[in-house]
DNA sequence: AATGACTGTGTATAAATTACACAGTAAAGA
DNA sequence: TCTTTACTGTGTAATTTATACACAGTCATT
């Protein structure tokens, strides 16, 4: 009997394959935005840089894989995260069929030292305009990934992970031009921000900038 | 050996799951939005309304997946199709672990009637502000997908799959008030339609319709 | 022939965005 | 310690964009 090709139900014995999850974990620092790469230790794409990423166990969330990917292999812990996109390019992988799904990662590197752990060569931050060439697929999942960040800076605010807890207008702006990699001007920024009523005036002033004593911002 | 928790390598028997598609697809009729839904055959959620979708065979990219599954369920062809996320939850489906992809489809009944098949029980349009229950996690991928066309809606203009080939301003407005939920000022939104260079007048008038006699258009 | 629902068109007002200048502070370096 | 340099805070005018709104004509319906 030839198979039902319009069968499309689910069933016990319906096609598996391995479901992995990529995120592209992006900092700043020194004024840049910057990408955490992780270099790889074993074929295929051994040497190379890849977005930290890995499988999905039995019984975890893609949310869970992250987290356990990216500690297993960074050391680093509640890493803001939002969903990029799924690929599902049949001959991704060399080894099998592998379906991945791509997360963005927020964090500030000064709160979160990265440590490599066993399972990879090296863990670096590269600054995006200095990416390094990616294996398989990452060099477009890390792409998508910025796309995503920038349009949703657009329209929310959700820069928290970035920054450190008190910032200023000045370190806030050159986040902002940073992502969206455009000058702003300066008085229509702060304008802008400040009527948008998130930041808060913690009422003490930074030391040891250039110019004079900036006030301190937080978020609401 | 205690198996190592931190290696999330992919190899030859890394955990594999099902991995599923599921489709809203909207259409535009009789000036409302609608979402064109499936009626379960089988346990589970028999008899429960739902999104037309199915397994990812092996071979199939997500796309090529839900081209065969609208095919199979709805003998819709050629249906423009955008993901909307992946879900992971680990146990969304009853029967084992099922991963699934959401997309959202767009497409114009007018131009693409809808036949019911055999593996399922009825196919039918939907008004949104008429949906029934649906099985599984379906109302929030429906939710999710709504909200996605919205945006980019919004941004940019890619309503054509909605559309007949010539339409009226009017026609699209209405499209337009059914996707935003709102309603538009009729000069406004002409003049912000034309002015954004991407629709042609085709120098032809409907006829038949109440008023006068519409300039038709069609999309650049 | 009158009615009703549609068609096309423009302007005045309000709101949002952009451009732009100056006087003061502190660190760095001569 | 004096000068230089790069930063700080602040407001207004000009432009652009979005909104509100009215009228005269067409055609199908009755």
């Amino acid at each position: 009997m030839a198979e039902d090709i319009t069968n499309v139900s689910v069933t016990k014995d319906a096609y598996e394959c391995t479901v992995t999850v990529d995120c592209a974990v992006f900092g700043f620092q020194e004024g840049v935005l910057k990408l955490l790469l992780v270099q790889k230790l074993k074929e295929p794409f051994k040497g190379y840089w890849l977005l930290p990423g890995g499988i999905i166990k039995e019984g975890q969330t893609a949310e869970e894989a992250i987290d356990v990917v990216l500690l297993s292999l960074t050391g680093l812990k509640n890493v803001h995260q939002e969903q990029v996109r799924c690929y599902t390019e049949v001959h991704r992988h060399p080894l099998k069929r592998v379906i991945t799904i791509c997360y963005y990662g927020l964090i500030n590197p000064e709160n979160h030292p990265i440590v490599k752990q066993k399972h990879v060569n090296e863990v670096e931050w590269y600054r995006l305009d200095e990416l390094p060439e990616l294996g398989f697929d990452h060099k477009r999942l890390a792409d998508d990934a910025l796309r995503l960040l920038k349009s949703n800076v657009e329209e929310r605010l959700i820069l928290g992970e970035l920054l450190p807890a008190k910032f200023t207008l000045k370190e806030l702006q050159e986040l902002y031009e940073a992502l969206l990699n455009e000058k702003l001007d300066r008085r229509n920024f702060r304008k802008k921000m400040l009527q948008k009523d998130l930041l808060v005036n913690i009422g003490e002033k930074k030391v040891g900038s250039k110019g004079g004593r900036p006030d301190l911002y937080k978020l609401k």
